[in-house]
DNA sequence: CTGAAAGCGCTTACAG
DNA sequence: CTGAAAGCGCTTACAG
């Protein structure tokens, strides 16, 4: 009843009458560099397979400098309690592309600070290291601790557009500006011309960059009636009606929390869309496909780039004064968004255009 | 612009003007038991910090330390496509609890074998070695693959009862039976005599558990008027319509996908709960509460316990013929479940009760 | 109180 | 064609 010792190589060479570094090279199919003979190798791979051999993954990734590990770290929890999980399709990017290259996933747990926050280096050692780079996720600003991360030579990537002060950092992102154009041909061929762009609180610049790609797309091609930004709470049938009110025959709801406040908001004015409205909202629901015509962000995708992007930082294709990181470049493009289905995209409701139509009285 | 090397122990002694061992030996609090004086200790943890220093897993556990590792097995893929993700509670409650004894998680993405199933020993080592002990879930039948592991003595623990033949395994499971008492007593009170109890086909020792629980606690009780397997396919209009026909007051519905389907028939066939048939259903839908008064789970929690036997295990109180492993003992006992809520219990339909009742037409 | 040394299981030059 | 040896970064007896 005694727990079998686990084999090493040392107990296959014993077994197959060689040396344990013949094992090892046979192992790695370096033997034919050194043209161990057929019957050698027969010898070692049948010792293999009856003592069920394994190779020690701490001893190889010791001796190799590589532990095959990618961290994941996330300045908010990794498993939301929510089930409308932010982070889950990203995640779901990571992980199909991890597989494909054999690697395993570390999340870092560790990595809390007493309050509740995460921190890198806040328990006091860098638990990151042991893996041999990492993808970070999150919103929450923590400069400096990137900058020393980077400092140290860590390879890591972002998910997210991100800047800190004279830190190269390498991000994946979605091509949020470009995918504006189809959002605009699409309104502006249905005929609108007085679009309502609804607007989150500014946080970042995936929202910019959408505002900015939107107006640039718009320009000749119909008035942004305002640009209004605000809370999910202020999106109301009051608001709703008033912008039909001053002429808006479409709205352009920037979040997927916007176009939930939207749906509500619409219900409760009593508006369909396309009907009453066009709605098109600029970011997909994670709970769902959500109530109107959107854009997919593609965040799988975005997912599959990050793996692949670290793992080219972790090749040392990462050093941005070097001429040879082509590659890094390339993969830190932007991803592509696939234009918005047109479901609540329709043509402008007449009576809403004119401003004696009866939906003044709401006012 | 050169990456700066990893600091290791022997850099921190260089600075500290101590040997490498005594390092390790503070870092390890083991500087108590060799009286290391306080001074030197001071300069030591200085040293650690001014470097960033931070252990190397791999060294750590080839040595047959520990590494910190608490690794994720899942026979299915961790981060399901799908929003209504079975794992996540579960994975919640591990991550909580993880966080809390400051371990990270290794998500094993790399043992996927080339036709899509996971293996533990399918690429041909066992990565799990890496970390310092696994907990498993999924449902995959992988016997042999199972007590291979058992028998190099590697920890695990199983979310969900597990039996292989001629392996003690650590599980941790929710008390089904004990749950049933009170969905038992729930309906008795209100009234019911007449209970149907709509299965799934037999998968595991969950569905086992709940449907033996439930008719011990229903004898005397109620009658159970049928135990049906269904699909959820089958589970239609017309079925209700002939339960209820049939004379049952209440249905009892083992699991969310079932619930649903419930749902959708009661609602094709225009029947209301509570008003028309009393539900409950013995699982919580993981993507939100469900439609109808349910036992929860307690996924979140078993989560948690589970990090926990696995920490006991890891300690090796996990030898079963070892006298001292009450604790791994008492972490393997069921967690209960609390009772339903009462949405969807009401008085029995009186006319549903008659063999002569309207709804007998619909045959 | 602290250091020198062995050894965990591998890979990889380097010798024969 | 194959083996002896060094060394990856640690921990842990064992000597001083």
């Amino acid at each position: 009843m005694n727990r079998p010792r686990i084999p090493r190589q040392s107990d296959i060479a014993r077994l197959a009458g060689v040396s344990q570094a013949t094992v090892s090279m046979v192992l790695n199919d370096r033997a034919g560099a050194n043209r161990i003979p057929e019957t050698t190798q027969l010898r070692i791979r049948e010792a293999m397979a009856e003592l069920g051999y394994v190779p020690n993954i701490a001893a190889q990734s010791l001796r190799g400098g590589r532990s095959g590990l990618i961290g994941v770290h996330t300045f908010e929890r990794v498993f939301p309690t929510a089930p409308d999980d932010y982070y889950r399709e990203f995640l779901n990017g990571i992980e199909e592309r991890a597989v494909e290259s054999g690697l395993d996933l570390v999340l870092f747990a560790s990595t809390r600070k007493p309050d509740g926050t995460r921190s890198i280096y806040g328990s006091g050692s860098n638990r990151m290291r042991l893996a041999d780079g990492a993808i970070i996720l999150g919103f929450e600003k923590n400069d400096d601790e990137i900058a020393r991360l980077a400092d140290e030579g860590f390879p890591f990537v972002f998910i997210g557009h991100r800047e800190v002060a004279g830190v190269a950092i390498p991000f994946v992102t979605a091509d949020y500006a470009a995918a504006m154009t189809p959002v605009v041909r699409m309104l502006a061929s249905a005929g609108h011309r007085r679009v309502t762009y609804l607007a989150a609180p500014l946080r970042g610049f995936a929202q910019r960059e959408r505002l900015e790609g939107f107006e640039t797309a718009a320009t000749g091609a119909f008035e942004v009636l305002s640009v209004d930004v605000r809370d999910t709470a202020d999106v109301t049938a009051d608001w709703v009606t008033a912008q039909l009110a001053a002429g808006a025959t479409a709205i352009v709801a920037e979040t997927f929390d916007l176009a939930r406040a939207l749906r509500l908001a619409l219900d409760s004015a009593g508006f369909t869309a396309p009907a009453d409205v066009s709605v098109i909202s600029l970011d997909s629901d994670p709970r769902g496909e959500g109530p109107f015509s959107h854009v997919r962000v593609p965040r799988r995708a975005m997912g599959r780039r990050a793996v692949e992007l670290l793992l080219a930082v972790i090749d040392g294709e990462g050093d941005p004064s070097a001429s040879g990181s082509g590659s890094v470049r390339a993969l830190a493009e932007p991803v592509h968004c696939d234009p918005p289905t047109s479901e609540t995209v329709g043509a402008p409701a007449r009576q809403a255009a004119s401003a004696a139509s009866p939906l003044t009285i709401a006012l």
